[in-house]
DNA sequence: AGTAGGACCTGGCCGC
DNA sequence: TGCGGCCAGGTCCTAC
């Protein structure tokens, strides 16, 4: 589920419906451990919990409370749902009880999420090493383009490290490869500067475009009120392997790059 | 130091 | 209907 665009999508969302006053009566967890384990620091055992806001960083949502942060990443397969009343789904983990009543529920079958707690988020080991936001004006510093320019790896690697840059995952970076017209697998070292930056141009429009599409929903849903996104109705190559190219009709191909699936037109894309 | 590959998990789909 | 194999929006850790 969770690129840069579809936890956008969702910290909105959440942010939306969040209640007010926005008070957490109690958190409960159901499970012992998604990737990390599941546990509620002792301070805040019976407190009640006041959300300040609800925030975004790489791939990860931040609720800000008094004293601290709870941090939760999607993985691959999370989601969190609202609800008035409890429906018990297999793989719930975490609910968060609202005082109004109000639940949510993070549901992830594969558990390679996180929902931990920091009285500090620098403590954080998650966030230590994070590169640019795209849309930073850190983002198009020079810093970025010199990163790239000096790697032997895949461009397409490249784009998805989180320490040159964040948000950009396995759909999106197959997808800002063909807006900018580059061969993924070409290295970074033989993109010239000026088509590094027309790609880093490529990203934020695309990243743009699903937000406002609100995400990809490829085989979980994305909304916390259970709606598909519809950005994946627009993918332009990923997922797309052997249809035929929206520019110039020939075959879209498909091979891996370090263990994941890429997509790209070969007449498009050099 | 920079890079590739494995590990962590469950479930759905395809072919035999 | 059953079973093996392969695939899936991520990221850390380890070994070359």
């Amino acid at each position: 589920m969770p690129e840069l665009p579809e936890v956008e999508v969702l910290r909105r969302d959440l942010l939306a419906r969040m209640p007010k006053p926005s008070r957490i009566r109690a958190i409960r967890f159901l499970s012992p451990k998604l990737r990390t384990p599941l546990k509620m620091p002792k301070a805040l055992v019976g407190k009640t919990l006041l959300v300040r806001d609800i925030e975004r960083r790489s791939k990860f949502l931040i609720f800000n409370i008094e004293g601290g942060v709870f941090i939760s990443h999607l993985g691959m397969s999370g989601y969190w749902r609202a609800e008035k009343v409890r429906s018990e789904i297999k793989h719930d983990h975490v609910i968060i009880e609202w005082e109004n009543g109000d639940l949510w529920v993070y549901n992830d079958p594969r558990r390679f999420g996180v929902f931990e707690f920091y009285p500090d988020l620098s403590k954080a080991k998650w966030f230590s090493h994070l590169g640019p936001e795209p849309f930073s004006d850190e983002f198009l510093a020079s810093q970025v383009v010199d990163k790239i320019r000096r790697s032997e790896r895949a461009i397409k690697s490249i784009i998805m490290d989180a320490k040159v840059m964040v948000g950009v995952g396995n759909i999106y970076a197959s997808e800002a490869l063909f807006k900018a017209g580059i061969n993924p697998f070409k290295t970074g070292k033989r993109v010239s500067s000026e088509r590094i930056s027309r790609l880093l141009f490529a990203i934020r429009e695309t990243l743009a475009k699903a937000i406002k599409g609100g995400g990809s929903s490829i085989r979980d849903y994305v909304h916390v009120g259970g709606e598909k996104g519809q950005f994946q109705n627009e993918h332009l190559v990923y997922g797309r392997s052997g249809e035929m190219c929206t520019l110039c009709s020939s075959k879209i191909q498909s091979k891996k790059i370090q263990g994941r699936s890429t997509f790209w037109c070969r007449n498009c894309q050099s």
